[in-house]
DNA sequence: TCTGATTTGTAGCCGTGGCTACAATTAAGC
DNA sequence: GCTTAATTGTAGCCACGGCTACAAATCAGA
């Protein structure tokens, strides 16, 4: 993560140098790539609560596909940034934070889904596709999605 | 989280338990990220080329928003990947591999950043978003927009 | 030419997120 | 209740991609 900068978060000044534009996106795009595990950690944890009761480790760890010490670790980031909470040998929590990250995380999830599936592409790569490009979706990208799609 | 099963792009096995299934999403996801520093080093080196005549790794930094050193060690690591060469102090250049890398990679930032105006994204958030998105996009995603686009 | 600015490269630090191996704890079965 | 299996946690390794600080090389201007 970059330094704790005090982020403007739209007003960037438009009469800068091109390659700073540039270097903006660029910038944008790592930040999301920073964020991206805790959200589907975030999702997946609320998910597991909703349809097994409860979200332990290494179930978390195999639905994502690594090793249960990796899931450990992340979960110990999640709780660092007070997304998440976990009882010794009881599970994985979702603090407050943490749910309304996973609600929003779930929501933009759907949302590209559709969308890919609305603009003609097969259901399956949708899922799989959908999976990374969600965490680069903005606010404002969402809204056009949800008009295009007639959610508006 | 549907068990549709046409994906023979890999060799993956549809009929596994469907956490399988959400393992084998993750993991695509996780590839991808690992090769999008690639692919924006090796389109950036291009670009660079064609518009400047060289491609030094002080323009790469500032494009790209990190400091040269950091640059330095990426471009090392397209070197080992066989993308790139470098002659001391006289630029970076792509080889044959990484020259074919960059221009599928601007095909489709252009495809991207052209899907999402189609469906309503403001431009400037357009442009933003696919900095991100591209590097998650599959080729089957990429007919399917080409077509949406009436470029099939 | 030579001197100072720019560019390039190196070294060393850090956090993240992978992994394996092993230890401790809990759950299950007999 | 004991033994064994499964789960959870810890330790230690690695590669990656950020950073700063410093050193070396090159380039430009006086
Ligand atoms: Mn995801
Ligand atoms: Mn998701
Ligand atoms: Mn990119
Ligand atoms: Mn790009």
């Amino acid at each position: 993560m970059p330094k704790s900068k005090t982020y403007k978060l739209d007003a960037e000044p438009a009469d800068l140098p091109p390659e700073a534009d540039q270097a903006h996106r660029f910038e944008k795009a790592r930040s999301a790539q920073a964020t991206a595990l805790l959200e589907d950690y975030a999702e997946l944890i609320s998910d597991l609560i909703g349809t097994e009761g409860e979200a332990r480790p290494t179930d978390i760890a195999r639905r994502l596909g690594v090793s249960h010490a990796t899931a450990i670790k992340s979960i110990a980031r999640l709780k660092r940034e007070g997304l998440a909470t976990s009882k010794l040998y009881r599970g994985v929590f979702l603090t407050p934070a943490g749910e309304m990250l996973a609600r929003r995380v779930r929501a933009r999830h759907r949302l590209v889904v559709d969308l890919l599936v609305a603009v003609g592409v097969p259901q399956d790569a949708a899922e799989v596709d959908a999976e990374g490009i969600e965490h680069h979706v903005s606010e404002e990208s969402l809204r056009a999605f949800a008009k295009f799609l007639g959610r508006a």
